[in-house]
DNA sequence: TATATTTAAGAAAAATTTTCTATTATGATT
DNA sequence: AATCATAATAGAAAATTTTTCTTAAATATA
């Protein structure tokens, strides 16, 4: 499929605000209101657009400690792999976990409302989880930038 | 402000597919298009939502490359602090930056093509950037886990 | 209890999306 | 270069959705 420059542009536009009208992308890209449906719809048939959302300000609900944690599994068996990661993704406090190279562990970025939660997390959730070796906590002091832009 | 039960399953319901109607909402939360339309606005109104955005697929766009860097800094004077920070966030690369807690240092999450992309992003980009004691790079093997939907 | 204030509902108006048809551009083939 | 097929675009019409407006109900306040 060929993704040419204007469906970039469109990518980069409705990264920014989803909420802008056809009429409004049209003007930016110079093209019909009709030629700017049919690249949005041809752009998410094709996979290249995964959804819609809006972004919650996490002050305003009171969840902005965010903690990204380290952890080792005890072995590195497929069995123990695929266990480990079937739970730690059930975990509502994990907004996302990687698999990383070198010590070949985990990374887990963690949201919640403050210290005793996370505690909370730690003792009831995240350590009864089998598998896991060890794991080292990381505090966020600020979250210095935060974009969901891909660029391209 | 009264952020009441039915404001936050609104949210979580935003936040999932921002492209519902509020007749579809409406549906789903027992209220009028009204009602629904009211409490959106009320919500944007008052800092709730920070907007409402496209979510692009890395793989489509061929930048499924994520990497986390970890930071030192020479020295953590103010001056050096805000610098570097400043900087740091222009880079497109960076979706993510963190100071974090401990070693007083930071943790970026880089997004690139590949890794003959993340390495010009090291030697072009991030090391030009001053006051940089040391870096070390952690590889994303495999994204278990990623959803940017907050828990309240 | 009476009075204000907020919240909600339904209808009407305005705006936007979606469909449809026709036209133009693009690329491949000869 | 000419022809054909395919894809992209534009404008108008239809369908849907958002937004406004008015009225009614619920909640809180004095």
């Amino acid at each position: 499929m060929i993704f040419d420059a204007t469906d970039k542009r469109l990518l980069e536009f409705l990264q920014q605000d989803s909420k802008q009208t056809n009429k409004e992308l049209s003007n930016k890209l110079n093209l019909s209101v009709t030629a700017v449906y049919e690249r949005i719809k041809k752009l998410e048939k094709e996979g290249f657009i995964d959804g819609y959302i809006a972004l919650v300000n996490k002050e305003k609900v009171k969840k902005n400690f965010i903690v990204f944690c380290h952890i080792k599994l005890v072995q590195h068996s497929q069995d123990y792999v695929v266990s480990f990661e079937r739970e730690v993704a059930k975990l509502k406090e994990v907004l996302e976990c990687y698999h990383l190279s070198g010590d070949y562990d985990y990374l887990l970025k963690v949201l919640v409302t403050d210290m005793a939660e996370f505690r909370e997390f730690m003792v009831k959730k995240l350590t009864t989880i089998n598998h896991i070796g060890s794991t080292h906590s990381m505090f966020v002091i600020n979250e210095v930038k935060h974009t969901t832009i891909i660029n391209m």
